[in-house]
RNA sequence: GGUCGGUUGGCCGAGUGGCUAGGCAGAGGUCUGCAAAACCUCGUACAGCGGUUCGAAUCCGCUACCGACCUCCA
């Protein structure tokens, strides 16, 4: 397998190798959530993105540093010098409570909903409010730079002046620099503070009624939203590392003006690859709350919303976000949900079965051989064409029902060669469990249950005997009503969870 | 309005010049006491209209529809 992996890069608009930096190390970068409300499920689909990349890089050997902060300062409702509010600033003072309670109840529900999605924590995730020092340095930097001025004590970037002597602002996101020029004082509104509408703000003079508030050489007051993510990139990952991810919708103005403040500040754009995963939709539209499409995490477990007809578990979910590409958009509907489902359990169950396949004893490599191989070999070979998870997913539902297969007893194993068998046995949960970041959902280890079922099993197996149909029928109908599965093979029956 | 992307079989969703994924649903079969599960077989889809080509779902153009972004967004 000598393919290489290349990824889709939005500042190129191609498809690149990946080259680190730093031969067998990765710097990544992903904007986290902002902690003012619970986490969106469009939110959990990026960040489990991004857990996959994470994975692969990882299993590629390198070794990864993950950065994904929480911005729990700056991120501002409306435009900065309209009556603009910091979002959590505004939801505190709305309840009452200190800004740090806000973000911190969020904080923790993200953090559970991350946990219930399985996804690895990154290696650092820094919080804004915890870097006002290292944002204000930077502020002062572009200050010093010339790309800032200071109006009433907040202070902002001029895109201008960047645009002017930079051709750099606008290519992330494809913007026509012509269209940022033109723009007159006319749609200022009521803004007075700005020189120019394209200009955004790095540091906010705190109004009085504003809870988050710190001092600084121009005012006190807070850093602007963009800031954070320029700051502590830099400051765990240097002034240019090797992967910056976030949603598309992040790509303008977020992506755009954390470019112009690191290139202001540092004097190069701060990564090498520009990763964007795509948007959740619900019913064809872009899940948000003004749409009335929105459906939360909690409620999609438990099927709690008119929009779907019962629960789906985590799992599923993760497992439905891995059938598609992360650069595609998904819908998420009720129908795709449930064919997620019945795909997702046939998957579990054959990483039980191939555990259970023994008796490769075949001395050289037969086409069934060749093909186990060819599939396996095939995962990886899509994974390495930007993180392919709905190819490498086809690829082992392949070799699913190859498994299946071997154990009916339709395919021979004695085709098979021990080196491939052990291989399959190392690869199917490596890629399940490991790549794609799923795991199973028996919703308890239970031995007591192990051992009730073997019992109910085996007083069905007598009564089977006896041809007490009636009996073996109401135990297995019965059983179904409770979502567990009997099965009867020739070598005995088995159970599951449906 | 500007910019970008999309339109694939009943549903979801990959692919992107010839080899025409996968999941779910459906049909037939094997197995089974009957089922279920599993396995086998089947369905031949790429918005429309032109063009390029020996050959196009894949490239180009036009049309229609949908979506995203355009200083709240993951």
């Amino acid at each position: 397998m000598n393919t290489k992996l290349v990824v889709y890069n939005s500042w190129s608009g191609e498809k690149e190798v990946f080259t680190p930096i730093h031969e067998g190390r990765v710097g990544m970068y992903v904007c986290g959530p902002t902690v003012y409300s619970d986490v969106h499920l469009g939110n959990c689909r990026t960040f489990v993105s991004f857990d996959i990349i994470f994975r692969y890089l990882k299993y590629l050997g390198y070794q990864v540093r993950y950065v994904r902060n929480i911005t729990d300062v700056g991120h501002l409702e409306g435009d900065a010098d309209t009556d603009a509010e910091d979002k959590i600033s505004k939801k505190a003072r709305l309840e009452h409570v200190e800004p740090m309670e806000v973000v911190q109840r969020y904080s923790n529900g993200f953090h559970e909903m991350m946990d219930i999605f399985n996804t690895l924590p990154p290696s650092i995730e820094p919080r804004a409010t915890g870097h006002i020092i290292e944002q204000i340095e930077m502020v002062q930097d572009i200050l010093d730079n010339g790309y800032g001025y200071i109006k009433n004590g907040s202070v902002y970037f001029d895109v201008q002046k960047f645009i002017n002597e930079k051709d750099l602002y606008g290519k992330l996101s494809g913007r026509v620099v012509e269209d940022l020029i033109s723009l007159t004082r006319d749609n200022l509104k009521n803004q007075d503070e700005k020189e120019h509408p394209s200009d955004f703000a790095i540091w906010i003079k705190a109004d009085p009624r504003h809870l988050m508030r710190w001092n600084s050489p121009w005012s006190v007051g807070f850093p602007g939203w963009h800031l954070e993510c320029s700051a502590m990139s830099t400051k765990y990952l240097g002034k240019q590392f090797d992967i910056h991810g976030g949603g598309t919708d992040l790509k303008f103005p977020h992506h755009e003006n954390e470019i112009a403040q690191n290139v202001g500040a540092c004097g190069t754009p701060p990564a090498k690859y520009w990763l964007h995963s795509n948007m959740l939709l619900m019913n064809g539209r872009k899940m948000s709350k003004s749409e009335g499409n929105t459906i939360t995490p909690f409620q999609l477990f438990t099927g709690d919303s008119p929009l779907i007809s019962k629960g789906y578990s985590p799992m599923v979910v993760r497992f439905f976000m891995l059938q598609s590409h992360y650069r595609s958009t998904l819908d998420l509907t009720d129908g795709a949900l449930q064919a997620a489902e019945k795909g997702f359990l046939r998957l579990m169950e054959a990483t039980h079965t191939v555990k259970e396949l023994a008796g490769a004893v075949a001395k050289e490599s037969s086409s069934l051989d060749q093909e186990l191989n060819e599939m396996m070999d095939g995962i990886f070979e899509d994974m390495n064409d930007d993180f392919n998870t709905p190819k490498a997913m086809a690829r082992v539902f392949d070799l699913v029902t190859r498994i299946n297969g071997l154990k009916a007893g339709h395919l021979s194993i004695a085709e098979v060669t021990p080196e491939t068998l052990d291989r399959l046995q190392k690869v199917i949960p490596d890629v399940v469990f490991e790549l794609f970041g799923l795991k199973e959902e028996t919703g308890s280890d239970d031995s007591a249950l192990d051992g009730v079922m073997q019992l109910v099993i085996d007083i069905r197996r007598q009564a089977r005997t006896k041809k007490d149909w009636a009996t073996a029928d109401q135990i297995r109908d019965q059983l179904n009503d409770l979502h567990i599965q009997l099965k009867d093979g020739p070598e005995g029956t088995t159970w599951s969870k449906s």
